[in-house]
DNA sequence: AGCACGCCGACT
DNA sequence: GTCGGCGTGCTC
């Protein structure tokens, strides 16, 4: 009788001890009885006979996942604290015996001949993109700047083709895959069926195919959201990192990785280049690798930035300048942050806030719906007609909303079509492209929506670009405010002027700050370094532990518990422990601490030795609320 | 005494 | 994470 350790998949659980009559292969994927019910599970250890009674385990599948997989989960599990279950959870096996030659770097004469006949033609860069091509070939991990129409993704193909052509693959990691549909179009047409995309919103018949395409060894390109590093792809070559100031590339629920530093790990691991894309990177990627800036678009465009004091209002200068280009016959954007800190329902009376009955943040008003909605839990209610403190009838909602703009708007410009581009409209991938082509093919004039406008999509025909609420960026306490304001601002601008030249207005009483980065943002880049340095990643690391129970003095306790636990550690900093600034969501109350370390290790001795049960542990965390 | 609920620990 | 055992406390 064999004795194996085994990891059951998503479960927090650390591995569990089941007996096997056979041998099996340490990776192997089974199934095993757990509490009268079966679940998956991944041989992850031999041991010895243990003193307790084991049971059998039911299955081996015909999976496995390959050491340097287990190696990733491995690094997953203690850097971002869960469990080898729950890494695996992320992870997509290889069909059993395949990735033995694989991962010694075998190549085959066979797949090169094929990939002869896929590749139709070569892609043509500029001098300029041929010397970045030539830089990023030259560095294990690089970061491509270059602003935005400056040609990163035609380097980005030419790279993978050249990969292609020598027998490797590639992984190309996007934000959101949903989010950018242009994105997978021109790749389709490039690389055809050795292109797959793959998005957790795959079909099950859609994943098998996938799926099949990458076990058979059509598929040469693998491209998606932060999943897409976890498939069971050989003789990788190269992994690509899109716009890789991107906040979607932190997962906020365990595992709690980050995908563009996950990359870097694998890009060690399997030693090959990763190269990290932005026209706006972050101050951390910025200050840790090298960087090609590629200046300019081919578009010659010029852009005009027009600044208000102002917040948030369809003041009578947005309205003229819409009004402008609008009789002109050109389309306009227009921007609003997104919709997490939206309009609450205020009473003018006596000030009271109207706050979901589970979290304590505001409810947030849907006009469409005509309810309030909480964005945290998805609590829903009527809107109240009279305040539930003092019974006034003088409720209203102070800030603007997409729904609310595009309504004004189309008041104010009737013959004119106003479009509403939002996570509440844009629902799914065939609205989303439903929407981008009506707007280019002009039967939508003007687009208001959240940051979902700033996400790299092509408008042709924009020569304003209206700019709102970015001082409620700007004034959030988070470190990167400053970073998530004056991106927001650039890739939003991006959007607009690609032909022609174009106006940014910019609604903000902190004129001075945006105005004097918005065209240099190496100056912002250099600028923030000094800022962050003795302080703020990435020159530290930070660390922030949640502890959230329905009992609040429990959450509260485990929080004190452990921070005076962690005071032994003098190599941690604890920068503070409270309420969380929302301190009740999901009627669960919130309560944080959150640490400084020069080193990851030093926070990690210091966490594993404290930590308690309701300790959530997030590192390098991108939120603070 | 009987039942409901909530807490806590085990899960192989 | 999820289930079930058990203790507390409330009601009949």
């Amino acid at each position: 009788m064999y004795y194996y350790n085994i990891s059951l998949i998503n479960s927090p659980l650390e591995p569990l001890t089941y007996q096997s009559k056979n041998h099996l292969a340490i990776g192997t994927k089974v199934t095993v009885p757990m509490r009268s019910k079966e679940v998956e599970g991944v041989v992850v250890g031999v041991c010895d006979k243990p003193s307790f009674d084991c049971i059998e385990i039911l299955e081996s599948s015909g999976f496995c996942y390959s050491p340097k997989q287990l190696e990733i989960v491995t690094f997953m599990a203690s850097y971002y604290f869960c469990s080898l279950g729950e890494g695996l959870g992320v992870m997509v096996p290889y069909e059993c015996g395949m990735h033995s030659h694989a991962e010694h770097g075998n190549e085959s004469e066979e797949e090169n001949l094929l990939v002869d006949v896929i590749i139709d033609k070569e892609i043509e860069l500029s001098l300029k993109q041929q010397e970045a091509l030539a830089f990023l070939k030259k560095h294990k991990v690089s970061l491509l700047f270059g602003d935005t129409g400056s040609g990163k993704t035609e380097i980005y193909m030419r790279y993978f083709q050249e990969m292609l052509q020598i027998g490797k693959r590639c992984i190309f990691l996007m934000p959101e895959i949903s989010l950018t549909p242009q994105m997978g179009k021109r790749l389709k047409v490039h690389f055809g069926d050795s292109i797959v995309m793959w998005h957790s919103k795959l079909t099950p018949l859609q994943k098998r195919k996938a799926l099949e395409s990458i076990y058979n060894g059509e598929a040469k390109i693998i491209a998606g959201p932060r999943s897409a590093l976890f498939l069971p792809i050989e003789d990788l070559g190269l992994i690509v990192v899109d716009e890789e100031h991107d906040d979607s590339y932190k997962s906020s629920s365990r595992p709690r990785y980050n995908a563009r530093d996950i990359a870097i790990y694998m890009g060690k691991l399997y030693d090959v280049n990763v190269v990290l894309g932005s026209a706006t990177p972050s101050v951390g990627s910025y200050a840790k690798f090298p960087f090609f800036r590629l200046r300019g678009g081919y578009f010659n465009s010029s852009k005009e930035f027009v600044y208000e004091r102002g917040a948030e209002s369809l003041s009578p200068l947005v309205i003229d300048n819409l009004k402008k280009s609008l009789d002109k016959k050109e389309q306009a954007i227009l921007f609003l942050p997104t919709r997490a800190n939206f309009k609450y329902l205020i009473c003018q009376d006596c000030g009271h806030t109207h706050k979901c009955a589970f979290c304590s943040v505001g409810m947030s008003i849907h006009q469409k719906t005509r309810s309030l909605r909480c964005h945290y839990c998805n609590f829903a209610q009527a809107i109240p007609q009279v305040c539930s403190e003092c019974n006034s009838t003088n409720l209203v909602s102070t800030r603007l909303g997409t729904a609310e703009a595009v309504s004004e708007l189309q008041e104010k410009f009737g013959e004119f079509k106003i479009g509403q581009f939002d996570r509440d409209v844009i629902t799914t991938s065939k609205k989303l492209s439903t929407m981008l082509k009506s707007f280019n093919d002009r039967e939508v004039d003007v687009l208001v929506g959240t940051q979902m406008l700033s996400k790299g999509h092509d408008y042709h025909g924009v020569t304003l670009a209206v700019v709102l609420g970015l001082d409620n960026i700007l004034n959030q306490s988070d470190y990167r405010a400053r970073e998530k304001a004056l991106s927001t601002l650039i890739q939003v601008a991006g959007r607009s002027g690609r032909k022609e030249s174009a106006v940014v207005l910019v609604q903000t009483f902190n004129k001075e700050f945006f105005s004097s980065y918005v065209d240099r943002y190496e100056d912002f880049l250099e600028d923030e370094k000094g800022f962050r340095e003795e302080l703020y990643p990435p020159y530290k690391k930070l660390c922030r532990i949640l502890f959230s129970h329905k009992n609040g003095i429990k959450a509260q306790n485990a929080m004190n518990d452990m921070q005076e636990r962690l005071r032994s550690f003098t190599n941690v900093e604890i920068v503070g422990y409270k309420k969380c600034a929302i301190e009740r969501v999901a009627d669960k109350y919130r309560f944080e601490i959150l640490l400084r370390a020069d080193k990851s290790t030093d926070i990690i001795k210091a966490v594993l030795a404290c930590r308690n049960s309701l300790a959530e542990i997030d590192m390098d965390p991108i939120e603070f609320g």
